[in-house]
RNA sequence: CGGGGAAUAGCUCAGCCUGGUAGAGCGCUGCCUUCGGGAGGCAGAGGCCGGAGGUUCGAGUCCUCUUUCCCCGACCA
């Protein structure tokens, strides 16, 4: 992708409406406009990066067998009249009504509707359990939106649905949902804690919060320090992170006794990225959700739902992941592989040999952002460190007449010259 | 929803108190000189001063209303 052809605008001010860092370089960078309170435009460079989130929650949510389908945005407020939420969720529901005068709702969430389709799709015990998903934009009116695409009023998320025949197999759901969100997590280079949540009627473990730590973080958690050595490769990682204490302040202040000595309770801030939790036959009950069992009696199934929070993700990897000259993406949500910085375009040689190394790696399935514009050096490295693009690549005519460029890790900072050739391989391979 | 701020060029902001022909830096356009970490010079473009009323000979500036955005708090399955 030739940066002249593309949209990218960048900034060197700090936009005055953000107040934390992810806000102010998903603006400076160039991927995000806000056109509304809590309501943004997705830019070209974000969209590359919120769609490779996504692709990486989806990955995760195939391989633990999740089944991926697509429910729509607007709802009917009948359907919320089943469940006896449409009275229940109050103004942080966006209403309207339709020409004919219709009561509609931006969706905040897919319950309902979820339950209904799957009533109507089924009737056996033989087609549970099953785990459906979608990806797909809510809408939450919230008092007062803020800290960017963190805390939006529309934004993008994915929730899952578990329907169960058993408590021990919603148990199995809801583990096999535990396990993808810390692999999902893991995978977007983010180092999650899940945090237990309370659950209501339930009761039990089963339902958590997983959070992403920083400083900027809504919540305050209280957790054994003991979480932060947990090797997350290991199998049994999710039976080790769910022994150990966790808990959000507020819940924290209600536990009688402590079980964490105080010098391992640890305090952090974090962010809320996913939240997970079984809640049995809340749903089914009240729209008439039944299977007919084995043995002939109908059966109500058991449910859980399963968010994850997929734009506020990008500002989360960003709070996670930055320093003073921009962003850091990791490999697998940056929205190019490799920035390729041409330092002097109205030179042929240098041209030509960046066309080529384009061509060459796009080839090969790579994608390179190639900033081909007439600027200076300065400004160039400037924009490509903001963008935060893995690799850097610069060729100039310097380096060229000896065969050398330059290549650049952006996470470490960390640059030595190499021949055209061994960059070539490095990233075709 | 309570409390507090703000709205002037694409961005960051002066100007308002004390009314008199719209400003700066950055960015943008053209030219020159430059060119390996946001250089320098010259010349330009770009504004219904958020909107509506009012006061006044005259309003970016004073008054009233209104809209929007931001911050603190409450809220956030």
């Amino acid at each position: 992708m030739l940066l002249s052809r593309y949209l990218l605008p960048v900034s060197r001010e700090t936009p005055s409406d953000a107040q934390i860092v992810s806000h102010q370089l998903m603006l400076r960078a160039g991927l995000v406009r806000q056109t509304a309170a809590g309501i943004y435009a997705w830019l070209p460079l974000g969209l590359r990066v919120l769609n490779n989130i996504a692709r990486v929650v989806r990955q995760e949510q195939d391989r633990a067998g999740a089944i991926e389908l697509l429910m729509p945005t607007i709802q009917a407020a009948d359907l919320w009249r089943q469940s006896g939420r449409y009275d229940a969720y109050g103004p942080e529901m966006l209403r309207f009504a339709d020409r004919h005068g219709r009561e509609m709702l931006y969706g905040p969430t897919n319950e309902e509707m979820i339950t209904a389709l799957f009533r109507d799709c089924v009737r056996s015990y033989r087609d549970l359990p099953r785990t459906l998903y979608h990806i797909q934009w809510k809408f939450r009116d919230e008092v007062r939106p803020r800290f960017g695409v963190m805390r939006g009023r529309e934004f993008l998320m994915k929730d899952a649905y578990s329907f169960d025949l058993t408590a021990e197999g919603g148990r199995a759901s809801y583990d096999a949902q535990f396990t993808a969100y810390l692999k999902t997590f893991a995978a977007l280079g983010l180092r999650a804690v899940p945090v237990r949540a309370p659950t209501g009627p339930i009761g039990g473990d089963l339902s958590h919060e997983f959070h992403i730590l920083a400083d900027t973080g809504e919540s305050e958690l209280f957790y054994d320090a003991a979480l932060d050595d947990v090797d997350l490769t290991n199998p049994d990682a999710p039976a080790r992170l769910r022994s150990l204490y966790a808990m959000e302040a507020e819940e924290h202040a209600r536990v009688a006794h402590c079980p964490v000595p105080p010098e391992r309770l640890a305090s952090r801030r974090g962010i809320e990225v996913g939240h997970i939790f079984f809640f049995g036959t809340k749903y089914s009950d009240a729209m008439g959700l039944k299977v007919q069992g084995q043995d002939g009696t109908q059966v109500t199934p058991l449910m859980g739902s399963y968010g994850v929070g997929v734009s506020r993700l990008m500002g989360a990897i960003i709070e996670a992941s930055h320093d003073s000259a921009g962003i850091i993406w990791p490999e697998s949500v940056a929205p190019f592989d490799i920035g390729l910085i041409n330092l002097r375009p109205d030179d042929a040689a240098v041209a030509t040999a960046c066309a080529g190394f384009e061509a060459t790696l796009e080839a090969a399935g790579k994608s390179v952002l190639h900033d081909d514009r007439e600027a200076r050096p300065g400004e160039k490295f400037a924009t490509m460190d903001l963008i935060g693009l893995p690799w850097q690549v610069t060729i100039g005519p310097k380096g060229l007449a000896s065969g050398t460029v330059e290549l650049k890790r952006r996470a470490t900072g960390e640059k030595h010259e190499a021949s055209l050739e061994s960059v070539l391989a490095k990233f075709a391979e």
